[in-house]
DNA sequence: TAGATGACTTGATATATGTCAAAATAGACA
DNA sequence: TGTCTATTTTGACATATATCAAGTCATCTA
């Protein structure tokens, strides 16, 4: 058993927008993502949202939403976002009888949490700069994990979105690209980026 | 199986500051609390750290330190904390007999992930008046969760802790207090708490 | 290509929270 | 009980980020 997508039979399309679940579903299924991109939101009564994820192409989906009706999780990308369905029950079973896909969704439940717990971390202590330094070494480190540019790439949300995630207002996030173009750390125009020195912009997050 | 805790026969005390599980440790073992309370917090490499969890008695420990190197747990009571201990390789085993356990630890896997997504949605997009609200109420409710009084308690953490915990600097946390003791939303003296007026707590959190 | 629509940038100003400092209070211990 | 120390409160001030408001730039459609 090398990779979970392997015991997928189903594979599916989205469009830009649509939803792979949403408040409410009744969660069954993983899914590995083979192309394009989503996002994860959690709401609250009262209306206000926020972005709780990005997930690319390579990564699973699914273990977030377990048994909360107040998260949805969406394409973003602007070309069609595909991806695996892993049925619950199946991977239940499967595990059952395998030790190591047991030990497996271990990890990938655990690399959730500890997600979930630097975000945490970042959204409690870190200032504006820090934070989309940080967010930007992030998607650096995830396009290298899948075989892409660590220093070039698109990126696949809105300011809107990505102040969400950070918890800061979009003109906030837009400030401090351009703050970060002035220092030379990055080249940014729209959604194109370019990261220009990946050591400074890591000792800007290391740093209160 | 109607309490996770019947699984164990191995029962341990802490001391106030006592670490269940520390950076580095390797995860083998959920906790079910019996008596006191302890808080989880992550490190960064930097010396920045948060609190990510204040737990109390009747409540299971164990899952979010799955794989992570950056966390820790300790007790933080004033009076002697005690745990039982329910080893994970036998929680294993028993889960591939017993289906009930399978979706129980599943439950308890989803409630933490909830949680956090709850913490990450407070400390992403509300102002401290809010989330100082929210704490009292998610202590109030989880109080009467275990049969104690859901308006009048001990705060078991320091205003240090509750503003690492909230995002917020102990000043603020103190003012925040004082503030709503002045609206008459709440008593509160050092670390003895009543509230007041839970309806407009309720209001002061749904709002912005 | 022009026009329309939404995304992004930039500026001026307001405000919430942080920072620094001191005093008051509570809890621990001799 | 009194002393010591840590915790908490309160104040004055600094600052980061939000808010409000234009204006520019992209992208899509006709």
């Amino acid at each position: 058993m090398h990779r979970l997508e392997d015991l997928s039979n189903n594979k599916r399309s989205y469009p830009s927008g649509g939803y792979l679940y949403r408040t409410g579903d009744r969660f069954k299924s993983l899914h590995a993502i083979r192309s394009g991109s989503f996002k994860t939101r959690v709401l609250h009564e009262d209306g206000r949202e926020q972005v709780t994820g990005f997930l690319m192409a390579g990564e699973i989906i699914g273990l977030d939403a377990i048994s909360t009706d107040l998260h949805t999780c969406e394409a973003v990308a602007m070309e069609e976002s595909e991806v695996c369905e892993l049925p619950f029950n199946k991977l239940e079973e499967l595990s059952r009888d395998i030790p190591s896909l047991q030990r497996h969704l271990h990890k990938i439940m655990s690399r959730e949490i500890v997600r979930d717990q630097g975000i945490m971390l970042l959204l409690g202590s870190m200032r504006a700069e820090e934070r989309l330094a940080a967010f930007l070494l992030n998607l650096s480190s995830r396009n290298a994990a899948h075989g892409m540019s660590a220093t070039q790439f698109k990126l696949r949300m809105s300011r809107l979105e990505i102040g969400s995630y950070l918890g800061l207002k979009l003109e906030t996030v837009s400030r401090t690209f351009s703050h970060f173009q002035e220092e030379g750390l990055i080249q940014v125009k729209a959604r194109a980026v370019e990261l220009l020195d990946l050591q400074r912009l890591r000792t800007l997050v290391g740093k209160s």
